[in-house]
DNA sequence: GGCTGTCAATGAAACGTTTCATTGGTGCGA
DNA sequence: TCGCACCAATGAAACGTTTCATTGACAGCC
């Protein structure tokens, strides 16, 4: 039979004969008790099977040790690996990991914040929907937990970690340029974000390096829309004057390769691709894609690395840190001159 | 500047000229205060900034409205739409998820499940490395905390939730068995839990009923190992007797592409494959890869459901349940008669 | 030998809620 | 008009820890 009621500190102290702040110093490690009275303690809480409650720790210690992650989509692969490699740096920290899913709807993000607040987290990496949407700001602006924005930056001074997606894109979209394509489609994610305002950005800037015009509707930024990579892919394909390159989101890209597909066009014969974000996808396929690659692991670890940092006060919170961790292209075989 | 002290529900009855009773009663939307004072006690919580704290509330209504969730490896595909969809759910019914990442380490396992106790978590939702690891098993026992195992069964009367891995195998034998293989090859996870377990049985079973006999060099169950289906296909396809057929979990079927690429074997011609698991990289692959699936979101979904029922009572908890989730197989191109 | 300093251990206050027994006031039926 | 039931609101106890000021004992020093 199971006791009906929890075992507290209390029943401990009486068991072992000793006072409540003794018991107290014995389970928290903390020097300054006999080595006889800790071994009766110690004992006496196996002996009862007590388990600290962490409500009344937290309560009194005020720190949760835990640190909220909200993202936008936990299904999405290159979230997970992010994902689990910032929980392996919390959990090694002493600090555990909420995840919650947005759902990119601002509406729920601001409600996650407002949670995120109520459980009083010592700590929180999130992403946005909209990186300027003012309720989200506002709430953010009063918050008084340290923050590290993931895959984000704002114009608040919040510490953010993210990839180089600005430079990732710049290198696939020139890349393609140099072998001689003057038409090249852009699909990816919504420019209310880092990712996809960044990519917009270096596309239009490699263009005018090179000095090639930009045609607007060779560029799709709906990608979180179910779908959307297979109807941007579609639209442009069978437009008056394709696209005889793509640069793809991975998330987008099953999409893209479905409209492929079905249109029966080669790759890279008829049209050249590279995803950006190197998956399974692309290098399973057949022929392998050419890639723009960075550690999604990294930029988890590093968040949560950040933010550990900032909990312990070891940095400064007087200027916001940006990290930017590194793209490469991974040239593979899905790119060529275009077909003359 | 922000205040240096939190404001508590103290300061709000203060401001609002009210007790604390009133103040919980408004926040916690219980009846039996007058509109007037309502509303004078949410106008003053506004206007200081009032956030309940959690930690309170949950030590005093001994609720975390937590739940843990213990899984072998977020970064796998295969779980993180699982985990998406159990946090959807969770987060609907009121209850934060907690993730954490065992890596398959026992070790590891128990130290998670300690602390999910020391939570105080609502409930739990966990997969374990080995069903039958005694310490682990004697920390369930003990613990009070109501438990889903999750793609796992166990000698120990608990609830679960999982996917009929044994059909879907069995499917995928005899559906190979049948097109006249008699050498398949199976590359999946450890037996010591259930996927692995129910496929191994299931591809013994299958073999029996068409009367052929078994071959223990074409199972490989080290799946968790890295590469491991690259090194367990290679060994395979490389002996003197190649299986013609491989039926390949999802994780590992990358590793099992590269060593088929590696030998330039082609796909069906040569060998035949089947995933178990269907992703991305089956639908895309050329050929399309036939493949067992189920969906992921469900089983998650499906375990938060029975968890929220176990919590609120909903379901007795006299003789665990055991939720199995259908299989199917999805006949694509990468299979046919093997080569004569 | 008295004083001081050190160390182990104690006991009570404090953390911020919820809950529950009470109080005070009001309307209604007898 | 009294008593009763009802309702809104109060005040204090309780939840299970940590922390901190205090006590008691003992050794070292002048």
């Amino acid at each position: 039979m199971k006791k009906a009621t929890r075992i507290t500190i209390v029943e401990v102290a009486r068991r072992a004969g000793v006072s409540l702040g003794t018991v107290s110093r014995v389970i928290n490690e903390k020097e300054g008790v006999g080595h006889e009275l800790r071994e009766r303690v110690l004992s006496a809480a196996r002996a009862l099977g007590y388990v600290p409650s962490f409500a009344a720790q937290s309560m009194r210690s005020q720190s949760s040790r835990a640190v909220g992650l909200m993202v936008s989509d936990i299904s999405n692969p290159l979230f997970s690996a992010t994902v689990g490699a910032a929980e392996e740096v919390l959990y090694r920290g002493g600090y555990n990991m909420i995840l919650t899913n947005s759902r990119d709807r601002p509406d729920k993000e601001k409600e996650i914040l407002d949670l995120f607040q109520r459980r009083r987290f010592d700590g929180m990496i999130i992403t946005l929907s909209k990186e300027e949407d003012p309720a989200t700001l506002r709430v953010l602006s009063e918050s008084r937990i340290p923050t590290v924005l993931f895959e984000r930056e704002s114009t608040l001074p919040l510490d953010s970690v993210a990839t180089d997606h600005y430079s990732g894109a710049h290198q696939a979209v020139s890349y393609l340029l140099n072998l001689a394509h003057r038409r090249i489609g852009l699909i990816t994610v919504t420019q209310a974000a880092l990712p996809g305002r960044a990519r917009g950005l270096a596309y239009a800037a490699a263009h005018k390096a090179a000095g090639v015009p930009v045609d607007a509707s060779l560029m799709s930024f709906d990608g979180f829309l179910p779908d959307a990579g297979y109807h941007a892919a579609y639209r442009m394909l069978v437009s008056p004057r394709p696209p005889t390159a793509l640069v793809v989101g991975a998330n987008q890209m099953p999409g893209v390769l479905k409209a492929i597909r079905t249109l029966k066009l080669s790759v890279p014969k008829k049209l050249s691709l590279v995803q950006i974000g190197d998956t399974d996808v692309a290098s399973l396929h057949q022929p392998p894609l050419t890639a723009v690659r960075w550690e999604f692991a990294k930029v988890g670890a590093a968040a949560a690395e950040l933010l550990l940092a900032k909990i312990s006060g070891a940095v400064d919170g007087s200027r916001p840190r940006r990290i930017v961790l590194p793209t490469e292209l991974v040239l593979r075989q899905s790119c060529a001159a275009p077909a003359v």
